[in-house]
DNA sequence: GGTCGCTATTCTATCGTGGAATAGATTACA
DNA sequence: TGTAATCTATTCCACGATAGAATAGCGACC
């Protein structure tokens, strides 16, 4: 896949607890949540729960709610429950900064709220950004003068700054020092 | 504006020399040039060079080349050179990090194009980002632990790796050292 | 002279997106 | 009791970005 999208967060979201839309949505807009790892649309939202429920990895049922109108409650089927562990424990995780930021703490969002081990997912994403390092540092060396070249370095230091930020993600959320 | 167009970084290119299509494309894939700070495909490039006369601030011209295809060549307008010096030294520029990775560099390879003064852009930009950088830190203070927490930490650390990368800017192409 | 490759531009099909529209149900309050 | 406002829940629609194919002129090579 190329394309970032919230698929299998939502199969972690619903790995935890069956739920179905406008509630999904709370969490991704509150931002002690997952509010400030995605921005997601409520259109965009409906139109993931219904890609995945058509490729089996969900299946929903139409639930009335007390003082609610109708809603529609997903539940992962066993498929959905494979396709989550395949992407939470993805051996070679993408090094793009953009990816850092909104895949891998999807992972540990979903890992810490199913209880899973965090530390292969941390591991993983470290050991993919040191190569990612060490590659664009040779490219550096190639690189002629000019904003390319600035641009390698910005891409270098943002990298060193995830190395660095990321071994606080292996403590579990209460261990926080400063 | 809000979508992030390579519209002003054309204009700054053909105030350096009136040209076409398929040549400013060169540019933006040669990443020496600024290949490294944008990914342009052509219909894309082609679709600026529509919009940037649409709105008159350039004006293109069919010319027969000696060995090749005829060509439309596009060269700025008064209308033009007033928005690409507005845009050269916006005095608020944003602070997101990919914003800065593309917009910043952009301007920076445009004012070296044509020879202006490279410092006010730097340090608006530095001071964008410093003001960003606070910001974020007093939020971070009133956050609870979890992944928005580490999202703003990470954040944190995104902005601090541009303040230090951001001085390296300010010297000429020449100048650096290691 | 056919076809390969370079220059130069346009076309098209698809898909993500935001935001409006729809709609059921409860609460407010006058 | 009527009606307006508000919250819950989902669908609809129009727009624009985007990739990649298609088109097309022109020389070169064998």
């Amino acid at each position: 896949m190329n394309q970032l999208t919230p698929d299998e967060t939502l199969l972690g979201l619903l790995a935890a607890q069956a739920s179905h839309g406008y509630q999904l949505l709370a969490c991704f807009h509150d931002s002690d949540e997952l509010g400030r790892v995605w921005k997601l649309s409520t259109s965009q939202l409906y139109a993931v729960l219904k890609r995945l429920a058509g490729q089996g990895l969900i299946t929903g049922s139409e639930v009335e709610a007390a003082r609610a109108p109708a809603r529609v409650e997903y539940e992962l089927t066993s498929a959905g429950r494979e396709q989550l562990q395949t992407w939470l424990y993805e051996p070679s995780p993408s090094a793009s900064i953009r990816r850092v930021r909104v895949e891998f703490l999807s992972r540990l969002y979903v890992a810490r709220l199913l209880n899973l081990p965090t530390i292969p997912i941390v591991q993983a994403q470290k050991t993919a950004c040191q190569q990612e390092y060490e590659t664009r540092l040779a490219e550096r060396d190639r690189s002629a003068p000019g904003v390319g070249f600035l641009a390698l370095e910005l891409h270098l230091a943002q990298l060193a700054a995830v190395l660095h930020w990321i071994d606080r993600c292996e403590m579990s959320p209460k261990e926080h020092g400063t």
